[in-house]
DNA sequence: GTCTATAGAATGATAGAC
DNA sequence: GTCTATCATTCTATAGAC
């Protein structure tokens, strides 16, 4: 069903004097890219990339194809928007957990919160992520950029066994690979505005990692 | 790049008195439906299954098209096939590590190593049935049924709570989803005749699991 | 009048059915 | 191999808020 396109006049401050948080749009009112954005994410997500259309998208929006070649230059650009939003999420709260701890352990422990705060938040963006083929040059590009990502990681908990903090019996981009899995396994069932509260999940997510599932 | 069919008369065995593992074949030689499906999964998995064509399968065989319709009806029950494969390899390990363990926990252990058998020896079919976004009534079914196997972990789980042989301050469900979040993972990058040995990565994945990264 | 969002019609390419 | 539906995309023109 469509959604109703959000009048940017009837975006309001509580404060009398406050300054409006977007700058008034001139022209005919309608949807601006930051909606359309979300909504293809979202679509693409429920059907697939490959599988969804402009058509789909343009009933999902009650809009007209041409109407959303106005907000955007091709499906690609749609799907490179999507990557590098999800991309500098992630990037970004590694680099703050770098930056705010002080041990590789602590920082891969931020790390894997930041990423799990991301995940949650921006769930669409990230799942188009990682469900990526590689299938175009835009695709090859994400799939590299997460792949520095993912070594960057390996990184931390190569450091944290050098610190004596992470057992060492097994190699560093292994331990990596499984506890991101477990992150990103998130995507499948984690459900925003449900029963479970992300940070709790973190919790729960970090518990198992590092003291296993085995009675206290 | 396509793949020479093997002929089924070139099938030997090494003992002398063996009986043919297949049985021969009749009329002119080629591809078998078993081959074709294999090369459709690879496909599937390396491209998507919605992205993946027809022609795509066909150039890969080195067939016309034409002659691919002669070994299947429709591309759907390509898919079909391939998911009953990859759901009845994961149903029967989990059976077998019900018949031959006792206790809920050496039960859920063994289904971990029986799960991550069939993974890494059908990674294929397994990674197909892991991307699926229920788009159609053969992809919905599949789903369901797969859900009902993640149900049968999660009860696993729970026992082994009231065993009092996994900690049971975390929801028996969440740590279903979890443990096998990181095992299904695994497709992503394990890689058939590679370095890395299945049962040792089973080993990892269970050291991670029960045990936690914490040092000894 | 200016600016933005939207429509409608048409094109070339390709995929899947048969 | 042929046929047809559908796809992404473009062009030109209009509608509505300031």
């Amino acid at each position: 069903m469509p959604v109703s396109p959000a009048y940017r006049g009837e975006v309001t401050d509580d404060s009398a004097d406050a300054q409006p948080r977007v700058p008034a749009r001139r022209g005919r009112p309608g949807y601006g890219r930051e909606e359309v954005l979300d909504v293809a994410v979202r679509v693409f997500t429920e059907q697939g990339y490959d599988a969804t259309s402009i058509a789909d998208l343009s009933k999902e929006l009650g809009l007209t194809k041409s109407a959303l070649y106005h907000h955007f230059a091709s499906k690609e650009q749609l799907l490179a928007l999507a990557l590098e939003r999800a991309l500098s999420g992630l990037e970004g709260a590694l680099e703050r957990a770098i930056e705010e701890q002080a041990t590789a352990a602590d920082r891969l422990r931020a790390a894997v919160r930041g990423a799990i705060e991301v995940l949650t938040s921006q769930q669409s963006y990230v799942t188009l992520l990682l469900r990526l083929r590689g299938n175009s040059p835009v695709e090859l590009d994400a799939l590299d950029r997460r792949r520095r990502f993912d070594q960057r990681i390996a990184g931390l908990v190569r450091e944290a066994q050098a610190e004596g903090r992470i057992r060492d019996d097994i190699d560093a981009g292994t331990v990596a690979r499984l506890v991101f899995g477990m992150i990103n396994s998130l995507v499948e069932w984690y459900r925003p505005g449900g029963a479970i509260d992300p940070v709790l999940l973190a919790d729960d997510v970090l518990a198992v990692a590092l003291d296993g599932l085995r009675p206290r």
